[in-house]
RNA sequence: GGCCCUGUGGUCAAGCGGUUAAGACGGAGCCCUCUCAAGGCUCAAUCUCGGGUUCGAUUCCCGACAGGGUCACCA
């Protein structure tokens, strides 16, 4: 067979440039020999989640704890799934966990030597490839219609046979010369098919970045490498794509280990040398009883806009996800609590060979830490930025008060001083933290544990000695002085010696006054609010919790 | 079902033939304390199961079992 004239049928295109031109145009890059060049390369479906998240935070420190370069390639292949705005989305969701990249799909760089970055745009590329494996005999057109390919299926499964495209089910394999100029005459779609070498009675040692030494059975399927839209499939554009963009390493899910043989057959028909491989596990989440792959489609909830909208710190998600990526970087942030992560020597070989449940306790525990190390300032510009895009009209309106909530920020979370509380795992519970420091958001609900009679003298007689410029243990030695008034014990010690004796103490007057002032029985320091508020708002509010 | 990956407390995990089997989150308790946080101290809790190899297996080998993944003109 004319295997020539057949390459030219089949991919009649007249500007398709031989191949050994793109080895001219995409040249190997310059880099420092360990430096790696790793890339995100998603299909532009929608939002991202946090499984995303982790394996774009791996290449990135791949790339960028190495010297080495961090893309973003499209893989738009999949007309039918695409998302309008979905590359933004990716690009604006990473950057605010701080992931940034260095060259790629809309990213403004000098370094965008290897694009273009969109695989529709790379058609060319592909196509004339694929033509060069069909003049070497490599590839073929397949002209079989889905409903055949289903019946063969259908067929294979009932007979236990491994299903597929390959050996005897191959029918297109060895099309006589006529048989495709007739199809191709009469215009039947068809597909560019891989003519593997293959058997699956070979096995392959493989070497893994993650997981080790992985035994891998030879493909042996006629993989579709160009559907009949003229576009490749997933495969062969990563066998060319990773090869001309000069990828060194690439990261991606698990759930590909299964296709790396044929990945590994088509680099070898195209003479390339493949690039690293690092298969993470995925991150999982307990649906019901059993755990899963976190999924795009089922778990909206974990999309980072979720997380954005929630109010964690995005540094904390991000180093949330450092404990995952490599255990011993708790370790590492431990002895350097200011440390920035990004100094942190990751390291893909590290990595978990097991996929980790995802651990919201642990997310909040990270949280709760990064956001107690802020200063008062960038504790402000961060809940302030939480509530100009998520709060209320009223909350805004607080926040305009710029010195004032800083000010407040400072003295109830103890910003600066000895005793820092850590108590806010989110912005939202930062920002609600303060309601009470605002008259429009002070919503009381006067839950007494103590009789009208003893609520209202605790009241009534603070009112009389209080003054704010008392500090706290002179405010605390009016509060004992109220306790006997009323039964209490003034003393702890005395009230543990005999419980009995008492019908409360001293903590239980600080709570009656707690409860008219902030509207909770639980709060930050009680002195420290109502020096805040001011003589005369404490005073009012200590009066409306009269009974 | 075939193939592949994985298997240490509830969770994330260290461990690389001999250990009292780290640490963190979570849980329990105590202390501190005006409450709540935080902090300090203490406690409970783990090597999936069989066979081998070995003087000795959590560690190496084989098998079972369990969990996960994958079997498209989706990525």
């Amino acid at each position: 067979m004319d295997l020539k004239k057949l390459a030219s049928a089949l991919i009649p295109d007249a500007d398709i440039l031989p191949i050994d031109e793109y080895e001219k145009i995409y040249p190997e890059r310059e880099r420092a020999p360990k430096a790696e060049v790793t890339r995100l390369a998603p299909s532009p479906t929608g939002f991202i989640h946090l499984g995303n998240l982790y394996s774009a935070l791996a290449d990135e420190r791949s790339a960028h704890t190495t010297g080495g370069i961090f893309y973003l390639r499209i893989e738009d292949t999949d007309e039918k799934r695409k998302v309008d705005g979905a590359v933004e989305s990716v690009i604006r969701s990473l950057k605010y966990f701080g992931i940034n990249f260095d060259e790629g799909a809309e990213i403004d760089s000098p370094l965008n030597k290897y694009g273009p970055y969109y695989q529709r745009q790379r058609a060319k590329i592909y196509r004339a490839f694929v033509k060069d494996l069909i003049e070497r005999g490599y590839a073929y057109p397949c002209f079989c219609s889905e409903d055949e390919l289903n019946a063969v299926r259908e067929e294979q499964s009932a007979n236990k046979d491994t299903t597929g495209y390959y050996g005897k089910w191959a029918k297109c394999r060895n099309l006589g010369e006529d048989e495709i100029y007739k199809k191709l005459a009469a215009g039947v779609p068809y597909v560019i098919r891989l003519k593997s070498q293959g058997s699956i009675e070979n096995k392959i040692a493989f070497r893994d970045a993650i997981k080790g030494e992985v035994t891998v059975t030879e493909n042996e399927q006629d993989v579709v490498i160009l559907k009949s839209d003229g576009i490749p499939t997933y495969h062969f554009a990563h066998a060319i794509d990773d090869h001309f963009m000069r990828t060194t390493l690439v990261i991606r899910g698990e759930e590909w280990l299964s296709s790396l043989p044929v990945h590994l057959e088509l680099h070898k028909v195209l003479g390339f040398k493949p690039p690293r491989y690092a298969h993470t596990s995925s991150l999982m989440k307990m649906d019901g009883e059993t755990k899963r792959k976190l999924s795009k489609r089922k778990d909206p909830e974990l999309s980072l806009d979720y997380y954005r909208k929630a109010g964690y710190y995005p540094v904390a998600v991000v180093k949330y996800l450092m404990t995952l990526l490599n255990s011993d970087f708790e370790e590492w942030a431990l002895k350097n609590p200011d440390g920035d992560y990004r100094t942190f020597k990751f390291r893909i070989d590290k990595m978990s060979r097991s996929g980790a449940l995802f651990d919201l306790d642990k997310l909040n525990d990270v949280s709760k830490t990064e956001i107690s190390k802020l200063s008062a300032e960038e504790c402000y510009e961060f809940l302030n930025g939480w509530v100009r895009e998520f709060g209320t009209e009223k909350d805004k309106s607080h926040f305009d008060d710029r010195e004032y909530i800083i000010e407040v920020l400072a003295l109830i979370m103890g910003i600066g001083g000895k005793k820092r509380r850590k108590d806010i795992e989110r912005a939202e519970q930062g920002v609600r933290l303060l309601d009470y420091f605002f008259d429009d958001t002070f919503s009381p609900e006067y839950c007494y544990r103590f009789d009208k009679n003893t609520v209202n003298t605790v009241l009534n007689e603070f009112i009389k000695v209080y003054e704010p410029s008392d500090d706290n243990s002179a405010w605390f030695a009016k509060v004992k002085k109220i306790a006997p008034l009323v039964g209490f014990a003034s003393e702890m010690s005395e009230y543990k010696a005999n419980p009995s004796a008492y019908g409360g103490n001293v903590s239980d007057v600080a709570e009656i006054l707690r409860i008219a002032v902030t509207g909770m029985p639980n709060s930050p320091d009680l002195c420290t609010i109502m020096r805040i508020l001011g003589k005369e708002r404490s005073v009012s509010r200590l009066k409306a919790g009269l009974r």
